[in-house]
DNA sequence: GCCGTTTTCGGCCCGACTGTTTTCAGTCG
């Protein structure tokens, strides 16, 4: 069973407590759903934790849920579960993924329509019952809430993908620029996911402290590239724009725009554990500001916050960088000072993954700049080296000496490049890099001869097929393609491609263990498609102390402005400047290097 | 059912919205 499929049974299990619950006990509704949550968001597939006999270790997961689970797990079934479900229509929990349909509203429909409500297509039957106008005549329901039920059908149906970030922040920084615009405007910032730089993001939502809300609400609806204005009120105001994105805006006057940006930055299971914590301490938080609670914890007093700064500051922790706020540890780190130091933007001292335009012969994409365009615009970007990655040439239609000779002939581009340009134009930058971005093959093999690899500085490998394999297959794929000595780099590890393509199946803790003794860097590649290593790893691999890497992935000079989707994602990693090998100078990684070829 | 910077017992985030209600339940983020 997968995390996705373990969380979806927790919370049936919930839902089944909220209809039959004999002791009404809504804490433990609150439980299960917590368990859900956490098993979702859990960072390792719980199959694997319960084989370390690590299920306590989720928290929310206690002892009573993890026995269930292991039964489950060993067994295939847990009878406590089916005792609770029993009874309740399964019917009953798909329904439930209609938004404004709860456990309980669920329910009632399906008792109401049993006959009409298939196990086969729930959602479908429940629209046509809408349509037909049955669901407004129930007690409890009237024409409107029949009408939206059949408008989050439809939304379910024409359910648009999560927006990539870079696409996402193009359109939220263009607003954000129109606001500024106003004199009204003191401040304008974007919220949620995207200000926490997630991989991906549903809502673009941003917020602006004006000393006059009604009229930075006016300005925003006449937002030129808007299409349609959905909603202006006094405080929050929704637009359309082009893309069918909907984007809101709070206001906050300045004396509270601390509290707001914190609110609405979230994760919600930051502000869930902000709130426990304050609560301990006879405060409470709300989006207003922090109250102080008096002995009978009846509010005495509310405290305003014009900066998240101060607001952190007064519950008594460091100031917590927003790409941290994942409910992930963060405030207890924050209140015992033991944050990270994150990495930098101006920390990358070099773009270690680059495709040029060199004709390499590869049965892959070629890139489309050529090398000293690319050299001209790492000196923009102020890095000290950077390396070449094409892909290998294609071994299917090129002969062993074939490819080594296309390889030396790189090699020859390569140093001849250092020896003029890099050194006439005197940039920032000192060196170029020649290396190779190599397929792992089906079975682990590296479709380059053993000869080839001496005309390479160093050489990345990745996969580019068979993302399919079983989990102890993949795994020893990438071991036995780990350890040809010229490998220094494992790009793009997951292969996942975001909203197209799952990661592939591997055994982290055994790669990470060679990474560490092999001193084998694991790549966070910047591409947007990518930002892989994904967060949740990074982390990981920054605990065990596996080194990485920042390459954009670029195959063209404008890609090169990617980097910093990479550290977005370093950065909710949990990754400092140490952790990132080209952070560090080049004379430091010509040593790594050497130390990998001995 | 979970959990521990007042606790192994006694708490458990907060506010808003919606729709159907005459005071609130359900749902959501």
């Amino acid at each position: 069973m997968t995390n996705n499929e373990i969380a979806e049974l927790l919370r049936a299990v919930a839902a089944s407590y909220e209809i039959n619950d004999q002791q009404k006990n809504k804490f433990r509704i609150i439980a299960y759903e917590r368990a859900a949550d956490a098993v979702e968001h859990a960072s390792s597939e719980l199959k694997d934790l319960w084989d370390e006999r690590k299920l306590d270790e989720v928290p929310g997961i206690g002892q009573s849920i993890a026995e269930h689970l292991d039964e489950l797990f060993r067994s295939g079934k847990s009878k406590h579960f089916e005792e609770v479900m029993k009874g309740l229509p399964s019917q009953m929990f798909a329904l439930m993924t209609v938004s404004g349909i709860g456990a309980k509203t669920a329910f009632k429909l399906v008792k109401t329509f049993k006959s009409d409500i298939s196990q086969k297509d729930p959602i479908g039957d429940l629209e046509k019952i809408a349509r037909e106008g049955k669901i407004a005549k129930l007690e409890g329901f009237g024409e409107d809430s029949e009408k939206a039920i059949l408008n989050s059908i439809k939304e379910i149906k024409g359910r648009e993908v999560r927006l990539l970030l870079p696409y996402a922040s193009k359109i939220a920084y263009g607003i954000l620029e129109w606001m500024r615009q106003s004199k009204e405007v003191k401040r304008a910032d974007v919220l949620g996911s995207l200000r926490r730089k997630a991989s991906t993001v549903g809502d673009i939502d941003i917020s602006v402290s004006s000393e006059k809300p009604g009229s930075a609400i006016v300005h925003f609806t006449q937002y030129p590239h808007a299409t349609r204005i959905l909603e202006k009120g006094e405080r929050t105001a929704a637009i359309i724009v082009p893309g069918n994105k909907q984007v809101d805006l709070m206001v906050e006057k300045p004396e509270s725009y601390g509290s707001l940006l914190q609110h609405f930055t979230g994760s919600k299971h930051h502000n869930i554990s902000l709130r426990e914590y304050a609560l301990k301490k006879g405060l409470s938080v709300s989006d207003y500001g922090i109250y102080v609670l008096d002995k009978d914890r009846k509010r005495k007093e509310l405290k305003k916050f014009d900066t998240e700064e101060k607001f952190y500051l007064f519950l008594g922790m460091d100031f917590i960088p927003p790409e941290l706020r994942e409910g992930t540890g963060e405030i207890d780190a924050a209140v015992l000072n033991k944050l990270p130091k994150l990495v930098e933007l101006s920390d990358v001292n070099s773009d270690l993954q680059i495709h040029s335009n060199f004709d390499i012969e590869t049965s892959h994409d070629l890139g489309q700049s050529g090398m000293r365009e690319i050299v001209d615009k790492a000196n923009k970007l102020n890095y000290e080296y950077i390396a070449f990655t094409e892909h290998n040439p294609s071994h299917s239609r090129h002969s062993k000496k074939q490819i080594i000779d296309i390889l030396k002939r790189k090699k020859d581009v390569v140093e001849q490049l250092n020896g003029s340009y890099v050194k006439d134009v005197k940039g920032s930058v000192n060196k170029v890099f020649n290396c190779l971005e190599i397929d792992i093959l089906p079975k682990g093999d590296l479709p380059i001869p053993d000869e080839a690899f001496n005309y390479l500085d160093f050489a990345l490998i990745s996969i580019h097929s068979s993302f399919r394999l079983s989990k102890a297959k993949m795994t020893e794929r990438v071991l036995k393609a780990m350890s040809n000595p010229k490998v220094k780099i494992f790009a793009h590890p997951t292969a996942r491609l975001l909203t197209k393509r799952e990661a592939v199946e591997l055994d982290w803790s055994k790669i990470f263990a060679y990474c560490k003794e092999k001193s084998i860097w694991l790549e966070i590649n910047a591409d947007p498609m990518r930002l892989d290593l994904p967060d949740f790893l990074v982390r990981e691999a920054v605990e065990q102390g596996i080194q990485l890497t920042l390459g954009t992935d670029s195959h063209h000079v404008d890609n090169m402005d990617n980097m910093e989707f990479g550290v977005s994602v370093a950065r909710r990693g949990w990754a400092e400047k140490a952790d990132i090998i080209n952070t560090r100078s080049l004379e430091e990684f010509e040593k790594m290097i050497q130390f990998k070829n001995k």
